[in-house]
DNA sequence: TATGAATGAGCTTTCATTCAT
DNA sequence: CATGAATGAAAGCTCATTCAT
């Protein structure tokens, strides 16, 4: 299963062939379907069992973490950024919003509701109790700047990084990941920590 | 070729048979092969001729606009959230994705730069005016946000409305961009326009 | 038509589009289909077009000539291999025993009653001649002697000279000519002109 | 291989649909995909297959044979002559002259070096042992006798019962084989074992 | 469990042929 | 007479799937 998901995502789909992903495994095709029924039950185990146990273990880190909202969110953000930075994330959302989405909806949200959505609500969880703690602002809404916030980073990644735009449009990795939670807290800040603005 | 474009972006580019092409078209396989060398030439022609010139009519309306840049930063943002929201964008995205991007790298990068990268250097050009005027806070990386913004709202659409994730976590469409153009002005403004923070 | 023959001759009749055959004559294919029903009916319309004239007039040429038969048949068989030597004849000669002669066997025989067997009647009348006048042996079998030459130079030509064999096994053209043509007039001799054997 | 080889030889190499092929096999399709990459590869593996192992054995025969050259001589060409007649070697003959020739040059040079070459390098050897032993008369050559020969021989069977002119030009088979044999002994003859002839 | 061989449905591609203009 | 566009019937090839061993 490890191996078919390694191939399915470097090749797409409908590109791998089951001999490839025998070839990957040191089997023989043969062999696959004594232990899968077809290629689309092999890409569904192989999906369902890569489970994207990253957010449960984010979670749990941050929950040990006595420190200001805002220092949680940077800390989970880059987590986030961390994580979908991997090759693997990068090959694993192309299949995914490509064919996976097209032909086998159920999967592509199975897939979705243990990433993107565990992200978002982990983050958004996060900024609520900054805003509940004074430390946002409370204008602020919390679930939709964490979907945004986390998508923001999501799509740069797969574009900048993963789909090698970095010679169409250079960008340092690390800039855009500071400058962007740097946004996010200018944003989300209640003005209790910042300098009052200079004078008019 | 709008036909092959509009098969290819609903189907996926191997799951489409060129009869189905043909038969969108009106035609009959034989006749594309009169006009195309093949079915990855057809692509080819087909993604290649559907300029996305929607990002160069939207910097000429903003040029005769003359409004604060937060205003400016707001209608740019609201066509990009317009565009992307179309069922076209969302199928493109996922073909470009997906197997274009695995399969026909060049492809996927002539569409990266003519649809993200040209919506963000119009965004990031405003935000800069913005600096540059003194509405946004001079710290502020024009660049990035513009990246960020960008992508936040493009993967928001692809997943929220393309990928129909509604109903495992909805969230009021409108919502989205309001809250997140919000907080983007929120994290961009200089504060001169700003309550000064109640006192601690 | 000679468009026609001259492209069959070098793809082969089944390799040859139509198209190739409409550009060497400067049209389209559409055209061809005016004047012909068919690429069948081109193909045997090119081939019964291209008379094989050429042993009518080295027969005329023959009729004029007062010499020994030796002298006549040494000239009938030096036209016969300077014709076979050329070019078209061998691209000729290749698609009559391929295709044509499997698909469409009147063509070939046609082809051949114009061709060979024209060749070793013409070559078969000089050696008839030659044993009536005394100059070869009375035993001399005319016609299969005919029949063998002019095999033995055409074969010679196919393959040493159109199948380009000269490096497998290099001959050198003349040689062959002269050197089978000696032994044939040795063989037919009918010792007149002979020096007597040296006693034993 | 030897089925492929079959229907190749009878149809032509383009005309032949490898269903034929299989179905000739006893298998499909597919099962022929399964063991050759192409169309092509099977008919070069068919044709590298079919070693043309009769000329070797033919020399071996002659090793152990204790005659006069010119017994040899004509036991050799019998055995060539036996070899072309059989409907087999028409076929193959035709297929290497026609489509193989055009389009698998390489493949063509195999056969040749295998087929007539051998054949006529054999027969060469045995001519000049005749003129090495005083019974063929030292003016011969050889190795063009030789070719000649083989070429003669090869060239009537092709037409004369392959390409079946037997009604256009009767002429009987074995009729050939001896004057065209006696031809050449009367030719390589040295004069030694023939009577003078008669006074003028 | 695993394999090699085989299958067959379905795909892309080719091209002789047609025909309105 | 000629053309460009279109057709449709193959044909080559691929590959998920099956199965005897």
């Amino acid at each position: 299963m490890a191996a078919a998901f390694r191939v399915f995502a470097s090749r797409g789909y409908r590109a791998t062939r089951l001999e490839e992903v025998a070839e990957e495994a040191g089997l023989t095709k043969g062999a696959i379907y004594y232990h899968f029924q077809s290629k689309e039950d092999l890409l569904r185990q192989a999906v369902a069992h890569r489970h994207e146990a990253i957010f449960a273990t984010i979670e749990r880190e941050l929950l040990s973490l006595e420190a200001p909202a805002s220092v949680r969110l940077r800390h989970a953000l880059r987590q986030v950024w961390r994580h979908v930075l991997e090759p693997a994330w990068g090959q694993a959302v192309r299949l995914m919003f490509g064919e996976v989405g097209i032909e086998f909806p159920a999967l592509f949200r199975m897939w979705a509701q243990e990433g993107p959505i565990q992200a978002w609500e982990l983050v958004g969880r996060i900024i609520q109790e900054g805003v509940r703690e004074g430390e946002f602002r409370p204008g602020a809404d919390p679930e939709v700047t964490a979907r945004f916030a986390v998508s923001g980073l999501m799509m740069q990644a797969a574009l900048q990084v993963h789909a090698n735009l970095q010679d169409l449009a250079p960008c340092d990795v690390d800039r855009i990941f500071d400058s962007s939670v740097e946004l996010l807290l200018a944003g989300l800040s209640s003005g209790m920590n910042r300098p009052p603005p200079p004078p008019a």
